[in-house]
DNA sequence: GAGGCCGCGTACCGTACGGTACGGTACTGG
DNA sequence: CCAGTACCGTACCGTACGGTACGCGGCCTC
């Protein structure tokens, strides 16, 4: 029964429509500005009063805190039934995780989200750390693995332990971009690519961990 | 030509003992403070005074930034002659730079370091996230990079691009560690684990690349 | 021993920014 | 019409911190 949902610790009420409209303003300003965010361009931006900010928020951290719980909210969309699998679904759900996490960790969003919460994880309770971590690593480690259960179930995968076979995928996927772009590095990488990218991670991670079925 | 040396793109005056003193202090305070690293600070513990740290190093970045480059001036070490290989070696080779890049990154300083640079490439000219990028993962792909084609020139290994293949190493090697670290994750991986994770990572990756002599 | 540097310590300045206070406007319920 | 609430806009406060100025002691050179 732990099954597929994402692990909410605590019950957060969902902003409001206009607290979503702040938090996206938040996002837009990251995104555009690097991460100077001050409260100041965040009321501006939003049109609101700053005391709202205060009210809603608490300081500035809380509103950092909801930006980054708002954009994960968004992410975890995606049917993960898992049926019996044959090696070309397999093969096809693979991709899919890889393309769109991918996609996911490419966009300035994701990168400028990153940047915050390694900034914060720097300096004392790294609370964003563990959200962005909760959201992004964990959870699709969470979602991939019961597919690879179901890959082994089916006599498709072999492997022990399903968290290291996931960890493998995870750095065929990702190697080197998320550093680069964290730090910097140009590096685009246009959808050709990505699927490119995507398929060669999969490949690599059926030739490591797949059998032919007995 | 362009082989192994480590690209430094100026060439900046090594500093003098009692300024790698303080750019010491500078470390052991990113290590111990987190990153709200202030002038004060530096000045009080390394027994200088302000005006000294603006004389030498200009300003804040500059500080920043010589401490950044001092860092990886000691990571550089490493003899790198490139002979024949047979497949031995090859592995050794590969595990030696796999359990030494791991252990530079699981590093409190590394990971201080790297925090650092990416809040930087966040708010304008990203000058130490480049420098960082130069000397780890660039600098660690161009020391990798020759000892790959030459196990392809002995017939051990088989891939069209060296880069590419590095990559996929470098994915196998850190997989999920840099960004869990970064984000604040405890993960303390001791010797053995190293170790451990450095030969699986080799083994991956030789299965993926490698082919009995023909 | 006199001048000149270098660098320590400390006091100081300016400002950016987190956080608060307050007046003014719109809407709601009675 | 009035009280209450919500929230915008703006002015304001306090402080932390980057950067500068200055005085003083130790060290060289002559």
């Amino acid at each position: 029964m732990t099954a597929t949902a994402p692990r909410d610790e605590t019950v957060y009420e969902a902003p409001s429509a206009r607290q979503q409209a702040v938090l996206d303003a938040v996002l837009a300003l990251l995104v555009e500005e690097g991460d100077q965010l001050t409260m100041d361009a965040v009321a501006r931006r939003a049109s609101c009063s700053k005391e709202t900010l205060y009210k809603w928020f608490g300081d500035r951290d809380g509103l950092l805190t909801a930006t980054v719980r708002w954009q994960a909210s968004r992410v975890h969309a995606g049917r993960d039934a898992v049926g019996t699998l044959d090696a070309a679904t397999l093969r096809e759900r693979l991709l899919d995780f890889a393309a769109s996490w991918l996609d996911v960790i490419a966009g300035r969003t994701s990168v400028v989200l990153n940047r915050i919460a390694i900034a914060h994880a720097g300096s004392r309770k790294g609370n964003l750390g563990a959200i962005v971590l909760a959201n992004g690593r964990l959870a699709i480690g969470g979602r991939v693995k019961p597919v690879l259960e179901a890959g082994r179930t089916a006599g498709l995968l072999a492997f022990e332990d399903s968290e290291t076979a996931f960890r493998t995928f995870f750095g065929l996927v990702g190697r080197d971009i998320q550093i680069r772009l964290l730090l910097g590095d140009a590096l685009d990488l246009d959808a050709a690519e990505i699927r490119r990218d995507a398929a060669r991670a999969v490949d690599q991670f059926l030739a490591l961990y797949g059998q032919a079925r007995p």
